[in-house]
RNA sequence: CGCGGGGUGGAGCAGCCCGGUAGCUCGCCAGGCUCAUAACCUGGAGGCCGCAGGUUCAAAUCCUGCCCCCGCAACCA
């Protein structure tokens, strides 16, 4: 058993949440879930990222402070991921000044005294109209894309991290260290240090970013996104405070679970940040892809953009319907598809159609003869330890994709056996020794479900009558060796009551 | 020559690293079953695996060139 620490990235709250934000919470939350399940100590952060010049023009269109604005935003995320079972420990808000800001502030004097800040004059373009900083790529003859105005030419002054000269330390720390999950993500990051890293922006005078953590020493200046944001992964911690809990970073195996946009600061600065303030590198980087929508890049202006609460809603608030659809069409990495036809149509097949009735199927017939389970270890010729390993080697491998796969086809298979035995045609002993068969591997494979589908992984149990059930959620539930062993869970005796575990959505709809 | 991903039966994908009967899901067609949520099972139709060369006894899989789509390109998950 071993300690391990895995945050998301944390949530830009000037909007309300997205699909997007969706599938990297659940991607995480179903390692996390794993993890807790194989017996290590867990502790999963996720967060919202709260400053800078987005929210501060957001707030000001809609005639409110930048705080005010972040506090009606951050309970849309709050909630959202509680409705989704995500099973996060810490939820860490950079506006904190309790929590986040002493860390924030303690690790900019430490860098400052490690010597990689320097006061710097920038020269930009500046578009009044944005009131940010634009490059000329943004420009359409000369001009800024939205304001039709030519931007102006801008000096202020900037506190810099000096980055660039970590590249030869960072080429090593990729290959060994720190890992970069997908492989192709790792040599993208390594192609991109090829051509070497230039200094960073840490700092933005307060007359244009006043929304943020002020620079200690330097009042005049606010703390750009990296310094601050980034921090979270330790503030949460309590680092440099009177009550740090070093033991999640020291002595536990650290994950960021990223989008690919942001892997190159996850990848580069951060550890480099690290570095300089004296605190070990994190272990591992997951990299997951985008989701488009019906098969077109999300956007507000093709208003394709959907919302995770009508998905909630459309499913009567269960869910799984969403969490399964996520983890089985898009393998972790890739890019993905969020289609209304696809998911109903998985939630029809496999859901519906071939794990609930499954289970309905198996459990009417068994409740009917009211008999005690006929199992024991010789059914069983060495099939369950085998599709365990299987199943955990791709779960550790984080390809959460192949693994509910591997359940799936198992029900498949149970189903085509059912058909091919027939217990409707045996009697007394014949009969409840071929729907015990059926019980028994639906109760592995309920486990198996467990880090994707919780609760109905949990049902599945609950109907199954196993002993176990009411436990299944606790943070400290752990899958047994007696429970990954054919029939080795001895005091289940009956199965309980079959229910219909996924109604048909049109009943639903009009309940 | 900026970087990366992809182009496989109607749709969505796996296989490619470690060459050797082209697989899965959905849909379609025909049967079967009747325990179950009109669910389940079996069989079938349908593909020159983006294009052109090369290596090889053998290439979707390795090499070369080209075409097309998509994403990123320092502050949009």
């Amino acid at each position: 058993m071993t300690r391990r620490y895995i945050t998301t990235a944390i949530d830009y709250p000037n909007a309300a949440p997205h699909m997007g934000h969706v599938l990297e919470k659940v991607i995480a939350d179903v390692i996390a879930r794993w993890w807790r399940l194989s017996g290590h100590e867990v502790r999963f952060q996720i967060g919202t990222d709260e400053h800078g010049i987005k929210i501060q023009q957001t707030a000001d269109r809609e005639k409110m402070t930048p705080k005010a604005l972040v506090d009606r935003n951050v309970p849309l995320f709050q909630d959202l991921y509680q409705e989704l079972q995500i099973s996060a420990d810490v939820f860490i808000r950079t506006s904190d000044q309790k929590v986040h800001f002493p860390t924030v502030v303690e690790l900019w004097k430490k860098l400052e005294a490690a010597g990689v800040l320097a006061k710097r004059t920038y020269t930009g373009l500046y578009c009044s109209g944005c009131e940010r900083f634009v490059t000329e790529k943004d420009l359409i003859d000369g001009a800024c894309e939205t304001h039709k105005v030519p931007p102006q030419k801008v000096e202020e002054e900037n506190w810099f991290f000096l980055l660039s000269e970590e590249t030869k330390w960072l080429q090593k720390l990729l290959k060994k260290e720190y890992t970069i999950e997908p492989k192709f993500r790792e040599a993208e990051t390594l192609s991109l240090l090829k051509q070497g890293l230039e200094d960073v922006s840490f700092s933005r005078p307060k007359s244009s970013l006043s929304w943020g953590v002020p620079v200690p020493g330097d009042e005049g200046q606010t703390m750009y996104v990296w310094c601050d944001a980034l921090t979270n992964y330790i503030s949460g911690l309590g680092f440099f405070t009177d009550h740090e809990e070093t033991q999640w970073w020291n002595d536990a195996e650290v994950t960021h679970v990223i989008g690919k946009d942001i892997a190159r600061f996850h990848a580069l600065i951060w550890p480099a940040m690290l570095k300089a303030a004296g605190v070990r590198t994190p272990d591992r980087l997951l990299i997951h892809g985008f989701l488009t929508s019906e098969g077109q890049k999300m956007s507000k202006s093709l208003g394709n953009v959907v919302k995770p609460e009508d998905v909630l809603k459309h499913f009567g608030g269960n869910p799984d319907p969403l969490r399964f659809y996520l983890t089985h069409e898009v393998p972790v990495g890739n890019d993905g598809d969020f289609s209304w036809k696809r998911i109903d149509e998985i939630y029809d097949s496999k859901l519906r159609n071939q794990l609930g009735n499954m289970l309905n199927r198996a459990l009417v017939m068994l409740q009917k003869e009211q008999k005690d389970l006929l199992l024991n270890a010789a059914d069983d010729s060495g099939e369950t330890a085998a599709s365990w390993k299987t199943y955990e080697k791709s779960m550790d491998a984080f390809d959460l994709h192949a693994g509910l796969q591997q359940i799936m086809k198992a029900i498949d298979t149970m189903n085509a056996w059912f058909n091919e035995t027939a217990p409707w045609k045996q009697v007394d002993a014949e009969k409840v020794k071929t729907l015990s068969l059926c019980a028994e591997g639906l109760r592995h494979l309920s486990l198996m479900l467990l880090p994707f589908i919780p609760a109905t992984a949990q049902e599945i149990s609950r109907q199954l009558g196993v002993p176990y059930a009411e436990k299944m959620l606790d943070k400290n539930f752990v899958i047994t060796k007696e429970m990954k062993t054919w029939g080795g869970v001895k005091e289940w005796k009956r199965v309980g009551e079959p229910r219909i575990l996924f109604a048909p959505l049109e009943q639903k709809k009009e309940a």
